[in-house]
DNA sequence: TAGTGGTCTAGACCACAGG
DNA sequence: CTGTGGTCTAGACCACTAC
């Protein structure tokens, strides 16, 4: 049997990882500027060229952004341009509106068989569940349930997060230091239940689209599990494949 | 006013075209090798980094793929890896079958308002519909319509596209020299119709996925406009958010 | 052993932002 | 004008594949 061990690691791998354990570290804060390529490259003892592959791969991953001219920085939700990065639902007719986020409750529980699995935590761990829904031109069209990691969000309360104008992810940046950098979808059609019927205005039975997201941080650490239902008569998701 | 237009094309990215040009007149076809990085660069005048730069891009984008010590290849839809490509439908359980395609019927039309909007083509232009379901270890599971403009799909027949094994885009890659290399979809959930109902074997009414996609081949030339209908029952439609 | 892509370097110069 | 990222070059060497 052989090994499927890598045999080889690329310098400018390497690099990245210590630029990623800088961010990590908070040495280089969401929408600050970390040092320019020369600088790093003195830090870390390679050439600029080398420094700039690793930084490429993290521009590609959305976790850098470059700006020719002014320096490389550390891509934040409180960017308006990232609001739409996670969320693919469009309107039909393209106008494009900033949509609002209405928390309904929160509360803690444990940790069942399938939250457990899916954020990685031990059956029985704390968790928080939160409701909310997303308005569109102040029409509810997305009824969230989601999942939180209790030790990640300790402290999170209904109050604070109603008082917060923003992303929910730039709530969870601020407040928790929790950085959203990736995330994977499972999506299929449902019937509206009772509930999701009532908060989204239309009769029991009406298709949703369920959306089932899991986001990871760093290190590809699972931090949130969420079960949206998204009413899809005048808006749809927008995939890209390529 | 100032002007948007570009002011600056970097050298690696009129390389980048004229490769492009080169894989659109067939210089090399599917499947095959292109010149080494040191021919390329000899043929264009340049350095290999330039050419190097150039490749990346394409091998970014799906046209090309590098295989270390080997050489770079033209990306062909015969290669069963570029199967799940376009079709983000896996089974709950995570067990990957190959699907089967089976064509019900297709026929000639003319181009309407929507159909010639999408396609980029005159109202009134020659169009092909073709019907046909995918099943999953023999139960039907998608229900696609497909428009196809008919100038670049002329000959099509039921007969033909019968007697294919494999993926209907290597169908078209081989028999029309169409290559598909970029798609956008629209998803939204919606009730089973008759017609889908008793293909699918599932009640009228039954939520579906309803999944509309445009597919485009070199220079953002729409080539196909599907709408699909998807079982979602024990099959979801999967997708990585970065 | 030869040929391919993959990495790394050092240096020159260009495009862009901002004082 | 300076500092940033962006491009381009030339050359050396490494890793992988195939003969």
């Amino acid at each position: 049997m052989a090994s499927n061990a890598p045999t080889f690691s690329p310098l400018y791998r390497q690099i990245k990882s210590l630029i990623v354990q800088a961010l990590e570290s908070g040495e280089w804060r969401p929408g600050e500027a970390i040092p320019s390529e020369q600088e790093l490259a003195a830090r870390f003892g390679v050439s600029q060229g080398t420094v700039r592959k690793a930084v490429d791969e993290l521009a590609a991953e959305n976790v850098l952004v470059r700006k020719q001219g002014k320096g490389t920085f550390v891509v934040s939700h409180h960017d308006p341009r990232q609001f739409f990065r996670f969320l693919r639902l469009v309107p039909d007719d393209g106008s494009l509106t900033q949509p609002q986020s209405v928390p309904l409750d929160c509360w803690r529980a444990k940790a069942g068989q399938e939250a457990a699995r899916v954020l990685q935590i031990p059956v029985g761990d704390p968790i928080i569940i939160l409701r909310r829904v997303l308005k569109f031109s102040g029409k509810p069209v997305v009824l969230d349930e989601i999942y939180l990691p209790g030790e990640v969000f300790e402290g999170l309360t209904l109050d604070t997060l109603k008082e917060w104008k923003g992303s929910l992810y730039s709530f969870f940046e601020t407040r928790f230091g929790v950085r959203m950098l990736r995330a994977e979808e499972h999506i299929r059609a449902v019937a509206a239940d009772r509930m999701a019927a009532e908060t989204l205005g239309v009769k029991e039975g009406t298709p949703l689209l369920s959306v089932e997201r899991v986001t990871y941080t760093y290190n590809d650490r699972p931090v949130e599990w969420r079960r949206g239902r998204y009413l899809t008569t005048q808006y749809h998701y927008h995939n890209e494949l390529t």
